[in-house]
DNA sequence: TCTGGGGTCCTAGGACCC
DNA sequence: TCTGGGGTCCTAGGACCC
């Protein structure tokens, strides 16, 4: 059997966790610049505020709602992910971390256990020790147990957050129940064209005949029904080194100069760098891109990116940064105002495993400055190290107007309590 | 009249996930 | 005024090899 532990509504439950006058109150996250809505408490969602909506769209709604609005607090939600998963790590051998907030537990020999009551103890030690309500969905494949999360998630009074599909009339039930366009691994593409054709819950889909669906679906699509079917198809992923690694950017207001977005593209292509060098991995190739506003009707638009082959793998920030620069001045034409831009790093190298170039290599003296920077900027706080050409005078800043304490990453803003 | 048969690699585009 | 930021996989078609 599988178990798929999700937590509820995770970043707004993530600053909850700390504001116990919240609960029972509507919360939500905005997204980086505070832009969008990327998660709502259930009463946010009650109240009517849709995933993705733009903040300031909303600001009526959530000031007649009583909405508490949150920036994106990326530290704490990393680090409460953290303990969440490690507290689940204790209830299996197989834990596969699927996304910040989400898990699968593989229970492989666990036929004596009574799951019911494992998973009700695991859901309570989880909200217990961290304050972060979960849900968990059993069921002998992982597409099943996603569909089991769902009726726990959906139905959490009668099931107590825990929902168990172990005999084919559950299996029936809960298929007849998931509408199509709710299923793991179907889009909104694949969806409008299966409804398009009558195929309204994941039981019609699963009655669909092997070639068809991977006809229209791929092998992919065909792999997930014989899930669904109680087939166990897709197994745990082994974890990989990333294959790409991506820092990107809107920025708070609108850059016209090369020299600023140079910065940001610097600052971004060190990002990746960090990022690669904590995975040991060098690159190969670089993307940069930059566009305007497209939202802006009033401006002309442009947008553009470019891919570049590296001379030799890298993951000197150095070098990467100067890269990047080029990229950019490729690309990068007078006359715009800018709004986003990301340097994207592709095509690695294994590290230790560096093909060297007759002509033209990564400058060695390098690989021991960087893991100085590293260590020091492990050490003394994030950016504490920069290259001269990124941002020394902090001119550069994310709009974040409603930030939260980093409450269990940095001493200085641990929760204080008043103890009367 | 007839014009081989097998591969691999790369890329762009399209789908999906959180 | 303000509209997020990361990832993955698959397929088809073209270029190329022998």
């Amino acid at each position: 059997m599988f178990a798929l532990v999700d937590c509820n509504n995770f970043y707004a439950s993530c600053e909850r966790a700390f504001r116990p006058d919240l609960n029972g109150k509507p919360v939500v996250v905005l997204s980086n610049n505070d832009g969008c809505v990327i998660a709502r408490s259930n009463e946010a969602k009650a109240v009517g505020v849709p995933m993705g909506a733009p903040a300031f769209e909303y600001e009526e709604l959530f000031k007649k709602n009583k909405v508490h609005v949150f920036s994106a607090n990326f530290a704490l939600y990393g680090d409460m992910s953290q303990r969440v998963m490690s507290i689940l790590s204790e209830y299996t051998p197989d834990l596969e971390i699927y996304s910040i907030d989400e898990a699968f537990l593989k229970l492989k020999g666990f036929e004596k256990y009574n799951l019911q009551t494992y998973s009700e103890e695991m859901q309570q030690r989880v909200t217990k020790w961290t304050g972060i309500p979960i849900s968990i969905g059993i069921a002998p494949t992982k597409a099943l147990s996603k569909v089991a999360n769902r009726i726990a998630k959906k139905y959490s009074v009668q099931t107590k957050s825990t929902y168990i599909i172990d005999n084919e009339e559950k299996r029936i039930k809960a298929l007849k129940w998931l509408k199509t366009e709710d299923i793991w691994g179907i889009g909104r593409q694949h969806a409008k064209r299966l409804k398009a054709l009558n195929i309204n819950t994941a039981y019609d889909f699963t009655q669909m005949t092997d070639s068809w669906v991977q006809k229209h679906l791929s092998i992919v699509g065909l792999r997930l029904k014989h899930d669904l079917q109680g087939i166990p198809t897709l197994d745990f992923e082994i974890v990989q080194p990333q294959k790409n690694i991506a820092t990107t950017r809107s920025f708070e207001k609108l850059y016209t100069e090369f020299d600023d977005l140079k910065e940001r593209v610097i600052t971004f292509a060190v990002s990746c760098s960090e990022k690669l060098r904590r995975q040991k991995s060098a690159c190969n190739a670089m993307m940069v891109f930059i566009h305007t506003n497209e939202y802006r009707e009033d401006l002309p638009q442009y947008s553009c990116n470019i891919v570049i082959k590296l001379p030799f793998p890298t993951n000197s920030s150095i070098e990467l940064a100067k890269f990047a620069t080029d990229a950019l001045s490729k690309i990068f034409k007078q006359g715009y105002s800018y709004k986003k831009a990301g340097v994207i790093v592709m095509d690695f190298t294994s590290e230790d495993n560096i093909q060297l170039n007759i002509f033209e290599n990564s400058n060695s003296r390098h690989i021991p400055l960087m893991k100085s920077v590293d260590r020091i900027n492990a050490l003394f706080g994030q950016q504490k190290v920069k290259l001269a050409s990124q941002d020394i005078k902090k001119m550069w800043k994310m709009r974040q107007l409603k930030l939260s304490p980093r409450y269990t990453t940095n001493l200085n803003e641990i929760i204080t309590v008043n103890a009367r």
